[in-house]
DNA sequence: GCCGTGCGTTGTATCGATATATTGAGCGCG
DNA sequence: CGCGCTCAATATATCGATACAACGCACGGC
């Protein structure tokens, strides 16, 4: 590896001098200024960013640590980008691997001191291992499960979006909306608050929901979606409405209605929730929660940088709005 | 920040011996031993990776970087992941931001110096920007586009897998088949090579390909496969079936199919390629190549190992066998 | 002719952890 | 009682870039 020092011999003059005309921090004579040049150009010397950062004490680096490189968190990451970069830094992805007890404890929260700042989103870790997140970093906590109050907070506003879809489709005709994915799992937030939602929803209009329709996934996925739509549609339990806890599960779902013959919307309406943007374009349009990508990579950003800027002041929890997009899923006007 | 020494004075031993505390380097008596983790428990010490990294001249650290984090890239990442991971080392995604130009010249590049090996997803970047990736890290290149005969490459056998899906619908009685997003342009190879593809299958078919059915998209998205669908359509050029260059741009033409009142695949048949994971679901299933993940994923890390292990022989350039998925969207046997 | 000013350049310490060589203590054995 | 051996613990140099203070030199003013 060739070092700054190998710069300096060749072109005759001191390290610092290379530094100097490198950074453009303190002026260089024209003509050394050209010798330096030539040699960094001859050698093909790049700077070694590692040091840099050991000396410098900042790595002008934010990780956004998410649990798959996927959908959502892919679309939410192409957001944040462009934020971040625009502060002067610079966003890298990583991934808490499968196994996330040993992870966190191990590696993940020494690596995350590499970075100036982190976006952690939780969706494998529980409160308990967030609690080990004791790290004096600048950190945003993004994602649908309780969070320590000293720890600032971005999750999306899930109930009452829930309630948002539900009620149209009850607007629009539905009786028996089914909540696939929601839970009465305690632990798992996400599922369970959109549960509330819906529950909401079904009051809301002078009716009373059944927890029968509340049925889980195996796995939140498109595969677990449509597996436990099959499974509804083999039981007999009679419904005309799908309220999915993701649209990744609302594709599952819609699979399994387009096999069983149940038309979409005239027989079952269907709504989802993220709205990525595939829903837009599955035919006939996937109804669907707008995620509010926009709003979340916002806050988050704007939580972080303030952090990053030195502020201690208390940890905020900002809980994202979000809108309903209508598509050819649910029935229009009747 | 709590450094090494300040965990070696508060239990008043050496900063070698808190090291070897730490890393289990040399023996450490049982008592001192326990003193120290004492110590780090107390003051909550963390080591500093950069520092670490500067003197052991590695950061066990792998970048992949993707032009975006969306869809294709973000499912080959997860497959990528563990594959590193199992070689004890860790994989980080990073975005080139849409300044691709002045970004590969002043950041990127020495930027990725900070990573024993790196990835590189060209999608962006044309041959030029390529060669002034001069760097003596361990690269490897993915995507479809040449590069230099001194990379390392793995790609995509785009030919014989745009040649599968059009003989497949040739085969089911199309014979008017768009090649919807393939082009002409030689600068970008992926969609000039799956034309060509499209063009082979015609020909071993003992049919001519007409260039008129040949249409660009505006861009590489479902909107943009959807307006190029609904122009063709509004043209009155008859078709009774289309490839589409990317599942993503399939989508979008489904979309406008669909909307054009055209029934898929009795009207029209359609196919595209890289077999994501919503193509399965979405009804009424969408025919794919399957892009390999796993062959990619393999072929690459393994490339990146054998350099990042030393070899120094002549770069290799990979081409991923693919094949066809059928699902609804093309017809059965007839 | 001497001193002050300003600009360009350089030497040295530092960031925090670790490899290597070395010191020191304890113990067995002749 | 002393020599050598082992094992634990330490001192120091190093990774590569940069902040800071100091230095040398040319030039202008009196």
């Amino acid at each position: 590896m060739v070092r700054m020092a190998d710069v300096a011999r060749a072109a005759g003059v001191s390290v610092m001098t290379v530094s100097n005309v490198l950074n453009e921090r303190l002026p260089v004579g024209e003509e050394t200024r050209a010798r330096v040049m030539a040699a960094v150009e001859d050698l093909g010397y790049e700077v070694n960013l590692t040091a840099r950062h050991l000396r410098a004490g900042r790595t002008d680096t934010v990780a956004f640590v998410v649990p798959s490189f996927h959908d959502y968190f892919g679309e939410l990451a192409d957001q944040v980008a462009p934020l971040i970069e625009a502060q002067g830094r610079h966003l890298v992805l990583e991934r808490t691997s499968a196994n996330a007890q040993q992870e966190m404890e191990a590696l993940s929260v020494a690596r995350l001191q590499t970075y100036d700042g982190v976006l952690l989103s939780v969706a494998g870790l529980d409160l308990e291992q967030l609690g080990l997140v004791r790290t004096a970093k600048p950190i945003v906590v993004l994602g649908e499960r309780d969070v320590p109050d000293h720890l600032n907070h971005v999750r999306l506003a899930n109930e009452s979006g829930a309630a948002l879809a539900t009620a149209h489709m009850l607007e629009r005709g539905s009786r028996r909306i089914l909540a696939l994915g929601c839970s009465f799992d305690a632990a798992h937030m996400m599922t369970t608050d959109r549960r509330v939602g819906w529950e909401h929803a079904y009051r809301e209009a002078g009716l009373t929901p059944d927890p029968a329709y509340v049925v889980p996934v195996s796995d939140y996925t498109s595969r677990g979606g449509r597996e436990a739509m099959l499974d509804v549609i083999a039981s007999g339990l009679p419904f005309d409405g799908v309220f999915a806890v993701t649209d990744i599960v609302a594709l599952g779902a819609l699979s399994a209605l387009v096999d069983a013959g149940l038309r979409v919307p005239d027989d079952v309406q269907l709504a989802g929730f993220d709205n990525l943007d595939m829903s837009r374009f599955i035919p006939p349009g996937i109804t669907s929660v707008d995620a509010n990508h926009e709003g979340v990579a916002e806050a988050a950003v704007r939580l972080l940088h303030r952090q990053m800027s030195g502020w201690t002041g208390p940890a905020e929890h900002v809980v994202a709005p979000v809108r309903l997009v209508v598509r050819g899923s649910t029935r229009g006007d009747s």
